[in-house]
DNA sequence: CATCCGATTTGATATGGATCAATCTTTTCG
DNA sequence: CGAAAAGATTGATCCATATCAAATCGGATG
């Protein structure tokens, strides 16, 4: 592993209070590896060998069956992910693969097993990582039940918009089928509701995104804490009213 | 609490390898209630103030939005639920009513973080909650972008069969207009693809499933391992081959 | 056991979104 | 730079599923 990487490494959700020690023996058990875009990382039902860490690059947590396929997640560096696998040491349940040139820190999950028995904060860690990825991934599957694929598009725009810290304009992290298949629709289907946000005030440039006024649309799209992904701060403070209309 | 009650919260996964003492502190700390039918727990975003621990009866954790609502599981005793909102002390993302007549065993949350500071075994009992529940989320997600209401309904049920531990036949565990609210489709779809199964020999009597030959349709249906919770042993053992066709 | 009310089913219709096909754009690469 | 490939858009059509309305069914209650 580069030395350079380290620091935003221990400094992820997953480490960042554990013991020196720990890190240490951990980061020695690791392999880093560069990987071409496209790269078939592992595929769903493959048994979880390895925790992963993306410290460049993006990869794609995506799922097939009989033909068909979608995106469930889009990971950006530097996060952890497939987290889930290893502590049960069950089957991934998703398919990876690399978006765009990569690195990746792989750590065997018998080292993180290791681990995780000695160290206590590593296992509080690890339960956060848990909770948040669960509720993130509430937050998706409440999207597919409640939400068309208009509104999804919606919200993720003004969500995305948030996240990249410019509430009026940004770029498309990756190809427009790519949204497509994460948010549950066709490619065509995609690009025909964008041509109909246009009323709407979302303009598109390629692959530019430009929201005239995102207060109102948020109000109008019925943005909602519990549903989006709203950034760091995201379902912790409550500035709203928790029920509306009780009082 | 009553004392009958004990041995059956005592081996949930969430409590079973922790220490004895952890387990009294816990349980000394809890609120025992008796809730009628169709009451509402809590509401998605109120703060999570407690550990819900489901003894008899059951429960909807439900989700709504601009007056669509669904329901996103169903809990049946004795399990633990909405530790993840628990753990990063976050509100709620969803909301829960009684489905009958319910015993629920309530702790707070503070006491159940105090505890898991105390005794690691704790923390990795949450952690296997937590991946666990991930997992069944994601299996959601999945069935929501892959699948149509008819194929999940087809996986529904098969997958309910199993675990009935009747292959043949089984009655519904509620009523029709949940199920399709869970699977994601309005009550008059529900019934219509119930009516189209018949050709596929599953038939229907009031609120008995009856399935003519489940090993035929489990193939024909697709059920799969990485995207249905097909039992106990489901994605840990793996009798299937991971990449088809890969040998 | 008759009544009532909610759940379910059935029917008719509307619509969101998929599919298939063709064209246009952009990127890649010799 | 220019051809080829890949991605995006547009058009035409089809299908799954929602919606709205009405008719049954079935269980709870007095």
């Amino acid at each position: 592993m580069r030395n350079d990487e380290k620091p935003a490494i221990r400094d992820l959700p997953l480490f960042r209070g554990i013991m020196d020690e720990t890190f240490d023996t951990l980061m020695a058990a690791t392999y880093s590896q560069e990987f071409p875009p496209q790269l078939d990382l592992f595929r769903q039902g493959d048994r979880a060998d390895f925790l992963h860490i993306l410290v460049e690059g993006s990869v794609q947590l995506h799922t097939e069956w009989r033909g068909r396929e979608a995106i469930m997640a889009v990971i950006r560096p530097v996060s952890s992910f497939i987290v889930a696998a290893c502590i049960p040491d069950a089957p991934y349940l998703m398919s990876a693969r690399t978006q765009e040139r990569s690195r990746i820190i792989m750590l065997p999950t018998v080292d993180l097993r290791t681990a995780l028995g000695r160290d206590p904060a590593l296992a509080g860690a690890v339960m956060s990582h848990l909770a948040m990825s669960f509720r993130g991934m509430v937050r998706q599957a409440k999207n597919l039940k409640l939400r068309t694929g208009r509104e999804r598009l919606i919200a993720w725009l003004l969500s995305q918009a948030r996240r990249e810290g410019n509430l009026h304009t940004f770029t498309l992290p990756f190809e427009k089928r790519h949204l497509a298949s994460y948010l549950g629709m066709t490619p065509e289907s995609l690009s025909r509701v964008f041509n109909a946000l246009k009323s709407e005030g979302i303009t598109l440039d390629g692959s530019r995104v430009i929201i005239a006024d995102h207060a109102r649309l948020a109000e109008v799209a019925g943005l909602d804490a519990m549903m989006d992904d709203l950034g760091p701060d995201n379902g912790r403070a409550e500035p709203w009213s928790p029920h509306p209309g009780s009082w």
